[in-house]
Parts: structure tokens; C-alpha cells; sequence
DNA sequence: GTCTATAGGTTGATAGAC
DNA sequence: GTCTATCAACCTATAGAC
């Protein structure tokens, strides 16, 4: 599916790597998202990755290794977030706008993955683990912004009561919401809107 | 484990229920919460609820069954969140603080629950295709606090400018949020506190 | 690095006695 | 309703050849 045809690289010495491990890493995040932990099992992930069971192991050592790779590549994204916000111009909304469908976008690609390190207890621990040594986790988005807004108070652009980093919270956490939702297959009712949100949020901090 | 013991209903016809049924469902729950569904085998079922591996096959026929009560049991709560609304006073402090603590609540229980449900397609839709039937899901608490907020805005204890529903998913959001990150056994850093997030909420809504 | 073959262990589910 | 005993299916992981 994913295994390197021939490409342009200059030659090495040796027997040229076939992207097998990659194919496999590939194949696993697939599967874990699109039919869930249970089924990434070393013959499923093989027969996508179109490499023997064997394989597998030989790259990644076990499973739970499988795994931990495969978590630490769905969770990469994260760290462009805070990016995200500094590169923004200085306008108010550009950077709710850009903050926004960059968490969320990033939320659509973790949220599986988190989900499934909640299937098993060695899984949890091992994420958990992972997320403390990187510092991952909302507080970091939410800190991200609330910087934000701090400095848009302090130039009088935001409502001087307002407390950034709790106001952020409540940005973040709709975020969150919303792209939790969109993870139940079947969400019959709507939440608000993006948009709704941003501008709801934006009238909320304007000054008098 | 919750066995019965003697109890003082009139007699019926046959063999009295030994109560095996509520303990092997309670015993589920427990292990799903405590150590992943990965562990939830009718083996460590069994032996948590002090039965058989058969018996746990008698009353609910397979695996999916018997997940599916799961799901249904731990899902329950969610329905007196609209009712703890109603219930509280007029203050809005007091309702914030109520609903939040609700939602919280519920939350801490059903998220492992939902997260388990994520670990294999047939399970996914299984939930889904329930939360469907009873209408569940983040939009029900959302439209139950942004309806309190409109009425409150009629009453003009909150500014005329809010949009109601747009800034309950701020609200629900950020508990959402809060409730997210205790399931990640790791969270070194904190997020603001519910006093600061209602607080910080209260100040936005507070008329000039 | 990749394969085939297989060991060794779990699991879901059934049969049949009590 | 609950048990013991059992089985086929499936899984992880290793050994050894190429």
C-alpha cells in the first residue's frame, strides 16, 4: 500500500531499506482509526502494510513497541499548535479562526488515538508516560492562547475583568467538544457552529 | 460482590434470581473502568463477579451483549443533567455551579465508557446507533444551559449582545475539557480551576 | 530485511450435568 | 441459574532459511 516503488535518491551502499517500517507504522494508524484498537493485531497490520507477520516484530519488537510508535506519530501535530498562534497576524480573529481549525484539525487526527491507549492498562501508562516527558496535553493550548489574550488586554483590545487564561479554557474546551463529537458516528443534532463560536467569543471579550 | 442476600419481596414460582446478573454487569464496569476493555474477558468477568464463565454466556448471549449493557449502564446518568438545571435556583452562580458539578460528574464516569466503545467498529456502532435512539450526546447539555441563558438574558441579568447557545458550548467546553484531561493518568500541568472558569465566565456574561 | 512455519497461550462460545 | 469441561479460532512472538 504505502512500500516505496523505486525513487530518485542516490544510491547507498548495502541493501536499499524497503520502507517496510514505515508501511507498517502506516498501516497500523489506519487500522487503529478506522476499525479501532481490537484490530490492530500483527496480521491485519501486515496484510495492509503488505509485509509478512514477522515483520512486524522484527521492527517494533511487540506490540505494545508497535503501538508506542504509532501514538507518538498521531500525536506530533500538537507540537505546531503554539506555532500556529504566534505566526497568526495580530488580528483578534484571524488568530481565533486560525487557533481553532488548528486544534481542531489536530483534535480529528488524536482523539482516535488517544481513545484507543484507554483500551488497555500497559497502553494508558506507556501514553501517559509519553505525555508527561513531551509536556503534552490541553493546558498547552490553553496556555498558548491565554498568552494571547493577555497581551491583547494589555493593549486594551480585550475587556479589562476578563482573566485570559480561564477565558481561553472556555474557547479550548469548545473546540475540544465539538471535534469529541464529531467522533460519534452518529451525532444527530448539531452543536454550534465554528463561526458562531468565534463570533460569540469575540463579542464576549469586546471592550465597551 | 453485590449479591443478594435475603430480601422481602413475596415469593414467586421457580428458582429465585441468585442476583449473578447485576454482579457480572457491575463487574464489567468495573474492570472496564479500572483497566481497560482490553481486560473485559468473560474469564476476568467471571471471576470478578464470583460466577462462571458460562453464566456470564446465559445472560448476555455474547460478548457484544454484554457490552452493550455496559454501555447502556454507564451511560445512565446523563439524563438528570438537564433535570439539575431545572431543579436549581434562580441564581446564576448557584446554576453554574450545579450543572458544572453535574456534568463533571457524569462525565468522569461515561468518557472511559465512550472510550472503550472506540476500540472496535462493531462496538462504535453499537453506541452510536444508541445514543442516537435516546437522543444522547454534548448537544443535549448545551441546549439545556443556553436555554437557562436566554431566559436569563430576558431578564436582562445577562448582556443583550450573548448569543445563548453559542456561549453554553464555551461553557460545557471547558468542563468537557476539564473531565478529558483527568482520564489522562498524567497531567502534570494544571488547567484553570471550575471557580476560575465560572468565574471568568460570569464576568463576560455580567451586563456593563 | 524479509520470508515461512510453528510454538505456546488466550479467548469466545457451546454442551450437558446438576 | 450455575457449574465443569471442552474446542475451534485467533493472537503474540520466536526460530531459522534466504
Amino acid at each position: 500500500m504505502l512500500r516505496n516503488s523505486a525513487s530518485d535518491v542516490p544510491r547507498r551502499r548495502g541493501r536499499p531499506p524497503a520502507g517496510g517500517r514505515e508501511a507498517i507504522l502506516a498501516a497500523a494508524l489506519e487500522l487503529l482509526r478506522e476499525r479501532g484498537i481490537a484490530r490492530v493485531t500483527a496480521r491485519e497490520v501486515a496484510a495492509l502494510a503488505g509485509v509478512s507477520e514477522a515483520s512486524v516484530f522484527y521492527h517494533y519488537k511487540d506490540r505494545a513497541g508497535l503501538l508506542r510508535a504509532v501514538f507518538e506519530q498521531g500525536l506530533q501535530p500538537l507540537k505546531e499548535l503554539a506555532e500556529s498562534v504566534a505566526r497568526a497576524g495580530p488580528d483578534l480573529h484571524q488568530v481565533l479562526v486560525r487557533y481553532a481549525i488548528t486544534l481542531e484539525q489536530f483534535l480529528d487526527q488524536a482523539l482516535p488515538v488517544m481513545a484507543a491507549a484507554q483500551s488497555d492498562v500497559a497502553l494508558r501508562d506507556a501514553m501517559a508516560e509519553y505525555m508527561t516527558e513531551q509536556d503534552l496535553g490541553p493546558h498547552r493550548g490553553v496556555a498558548a492562547l491565554g498568552d494571547f489574550l493577555a497581551a491583547e488586554q494589555a493593549a486594551g483590545r480585550v475587556r479589562a475583568e476578563v482573566d485570559p487564561h480561564a477565558t481561553a479554557m472556555l474557547f479550548v474546551g469548545a473546540c475540544y467538544t465539538r471535534a469529541a463529537q464529531r467522533q460519534m458516528p452518529a451525532h444527530v443534532a448539531e452543536l454550534p457552529s465554528l463561526e458562531e463560536v468565534i463570533d460569540a467569543f469575540e463579542a464576549l471579550l469586546a471592550p465597551a
